[in-house]
DNA sequence: CCAAGTCGTTCGCGAGGTGAGAACAGAGCG
DNA sequence: CGCTCTGTTCTCACCTCGCGAACGACTTGG
């Protein structure tokens, strides 16, 4: 969970930043050459051969001949972050048996920096889209087009949901995309009210999926489950209904999940 | 002093090693404030502060009340450069179907910086180990005590097999942990003989592994596989046998999978 | 076969960014 | 109600970082 955004006077490393946005272009490039990215980046060969070299020594960037490319340290780092995150641990296996159960995609997301952020997919064995995709985990994208980020929207305080639409506004994806702030309220409303949320072709058309949040203890939201199918599929009643009854149990199990490691960590206190 | 500079060795950025220390001990520490961190680095707090607010900014740290802990900014960066690794892409779905026909733990690794580093793991059936280790892919560790690190060093060019221990050494782990370089390189010549390497208690008493490398068409070494099951099992001639097997078919396909995506994706030259 | 392109790497200089340390604002506690 | 923890802001001085030019090693083409 992030707190406000960082006072605008705070004062950053330029340094830093430069460092970042080197990784960034090897990875939007698929590795690269010094006079590559110096272009690129509008920076010196010396100066974007030194943070090459910073990288290299701390082990984030691997060269190869007369290529930089990013290194497996950051897979470590990933899989590290990944599994402290209680959804993550709680929700791997919940969200495995849900896609088995549906046969249809199955996400499991959460919030960060006021956006969505998937924590793991599966796919199951009905579910469209190619192969490629299946292990690819997409970058973050914003909340109020999901089946998952609506889910977790709806659970946020309201004035940080104000404080991310300001931020980031209402982007349209597809016809059905809920641009209006107000609109937007009354879904997340409905959202509490039936306990789960919808995504109706908001995102990609064609596609529909139901999600449900993941609450701790304290009722703070660690993001959310979804399905996702066809419209075709996802559209008759009673196959609708059994998506939500299977994504709603999911999420409740994992909230189960969560609650009884919260509170086995608290038993071994002895003293 | 009058004698000339040294060749001034490749200049590195220290405010980059910087923010880097800030994640690693952000990492180690499970999440950290700014005296804590600032402590422990010995720098002082307004230096580690401007760096949690860089990363922040650049969405690597996630701060919550008064603690900032690293972000899934970097599961993305990780997920990013696996796919990327041809071993991976092509030998997942493989070595799922050989930790599911051997039942045991099996392995994908590969090198980076001189030591292993662990793609992937996936468990079989009969498995040993507590869960909580399924999921988690451990930190790169020395080459010449695993069954996946010596097929792959068996397969590197000598002279960087020497660099690798030059650098590094040969660490004892076990009893049996082949500590002597003439001793290593006669088991990596009997690895190339015999197409598979063996880890007989090298790395963990009570646990055995076979690996096979890995190559592209080129005959460059892309990274190797694994299975490792207890030794009571693996003792057993022919069950030791069938590994041997199936490991060595595994990597074989792998290989051929590889090989086979690149060439299509020569095809689509029309020009 | 040499000249004119690459490329990554090294060097030296000057601007300005970085880091230390002290001071500040708040929260929590006795 | 002060004491003592936080995190945050401020200022100043040193030295790091980034630029631009030059270097050596390779390729390419005339």
């Amino acid at each position: 969970m992030t707190d406000r955004d960082p006072p605008a006077e705070a004062r950053t490393l330029t340094t830093v930043q430069h460092a970042f946005d080197v990784v960034r272009a090897l990875e939007e490039l698929d590795g690269a050459g010094v006079t590559e990215l110096a272009e690129r980046l509008g920076m010196s060969k010396s100066a974007v051969y030194s943070h090459l070299t910073t990288l290299r020594e701390e082990r984030f960037v691997v060269k190869d001949g007369h290529t930089y490319e990013l290194s497996l340290g950051f897979l470590l780092l990933g899989e590290y972050v990944r599994n402290r995150h209680q959804l993550y641990r709680h929700g791997k296996r919940e969200l495995e048996g849900l896609a088995e159960e549906t046969g249809e995609y199955a996400h499991l997301a959460t919030e960060q920096h006021g956006l969505s952020v998937n924590l793991y997919k599966v796919r199951g064995e009905k579910a469209v889209g190619s192969d490629y995709q299946t292990s690819k985990l997409q970058r973050p994208d914003f909340l109020h087009f999901s089946a998952t980020g609506k889910a977790i929207l709806a659970h946020l305080p309201e004035e940080r949901v104000h404080r991310i639409i300001d931020r980031y506004g209402l982007e349209r994806k597809t016809e059905h995309t809920i641009t209006d702030r107000d609109a937007l309220f009354d879904d997340l409303e409905r959202v509490r009210e039936r306990g789960y949320s919808t995504n109706d072709e908001e995102e990609v058309k064609g596609l529909q999926a139901v999600g449900a949040p993941v609450r701790d203890a304290t009722g703070r939201i660690l993001g959310s489950v979804s399905v996702s199918g066809p419209v075709n599929r996802m559209r008759e009643p009673e196959y609708h209904d059994s998506v939500v009854e299977h994504v709603t149990n999911a999420a409740n199990v994992i909230e189960v999940n969560v609650n009884m490691a919260d509170t086995a960590t608290e038993l071994p206190t002895f003293d």
